[in-house]
DNA sequence: ATTGATATGTTATAACATTGCACATTACAA
DNA sequence: TTGTAATGTGCAATGTTATAACATATCAAT
């Protein structure tokens, strides 16, 4: 599937593809894949778009994988922790991520009519920002970039 | 003062001008700069940090300016629609604007230490983002743009 | 068997944010 | 100046997101 944008794609392949793709990093990196944690990031991958951690544990109750609060944090915590999904912070919710194989600076494109989310690469000390970071000593670790918006589809409608 | 970067600069010239700035600004598009708001603007801008709401109510409530929730949201909800203040979502906090004269899409350098927070300023269709939107054809309407780091004075501390 | 490391279960609470309604103030035009 | 609409505030309740604190389970290594 092609990460940034908002195509069509064979969706079934895309969840199960990311689901191997998790399984051999946890084993290269001696990580437990856990029944808790691969079905919250089973539920990121039923759609490209951000849910919150209340609704996924909802969805984890219904299969008795947990029904408190800690549980979706701890594995959301894993999943962001190694890469395998992302946090957005304009949201409060989580996504999975397209690509959790490489090592990269995400950036997101947030439909606010659909609420999908597409998931393109930034670099950590590009740009103005870069330049200003530098300038006054600023080391820069983790960086945040999420466009607000309206994709082909809610634009349409909205016109 | 300088926006970027963390210089040491006249604090208390800094908080009056912008205070001056806002009444004029307000004044100029009829807006009703009220004690509330103009309180909260104050109390933001007595450091270049991150404030969360309930923080900034208690402040608030010190001086009788109202003493529930909706108070200082009303209040922020204001001051970020007219650009004097940010919000900082991967804080959920808020800060003062430095420069609510111009009209800007800020970025901003966040340390991880001390809750600092100086403001830069980015593009909207700015890089890999910005061509990722063109291609795909989604419209970009606001940008989160927040650099999570370590300010000069930390980074030494922590070395 | 004991220990240590990791994951999970459970309860309670902290922190952030909104809704709804009544009342007060302000703006503005008749 | 007075009526009226728009805007802002006070207050109570509620909703949403996130973490603290403590207990238990599992399993592997000693
Ligand atoms: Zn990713
Ligand atoms: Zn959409
Ligand atoms: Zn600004
Ligand atoms: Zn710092």
């Amino acid at each position: 599937m092609n990460a940034i944008g908002f195509p069509t794609h064979d969706h079934s392949h895309c969840i199960a593809d990311a689901l191997k793709a998790a399984e051999t990093l946890c084993a290269q990196r001696k990580l437990q894949f856990t029944p808790v944690r691969r079905r919250v990031l089973e539920i990121l991958l039923q759609e490209h778009r951000a849910l919150g951690a209340y609704g996924i544990l909802a969805e984890l109750a219904k299969d008795g994988l947990g029904s408190q609060p800690p549980a979706v944090y701890r594995a959301l915590d894993f999943l962001v922790q190694n890469g395998l999904a992302h946090r957005i912070e304009q949201l409060n919710a989580y996504t999975a991520c397209v690509h959790a194989d490489r090592d990269h600076a995400p950036a997101f494109l947030v439909c606010r009519g659909c609420k999908a989310v597409a998931e393109a690469e930034t670099e950590l000390n590009q740009g103005r920002l870069g330049i200003a970071a530098r300038h006054s000593g600023f080391v820069i670790e983790r960086i945040v970039v999420e466009a607000e918006g309206l994709c082909p589809a809610c634009a349409e409608g909205s016109a």
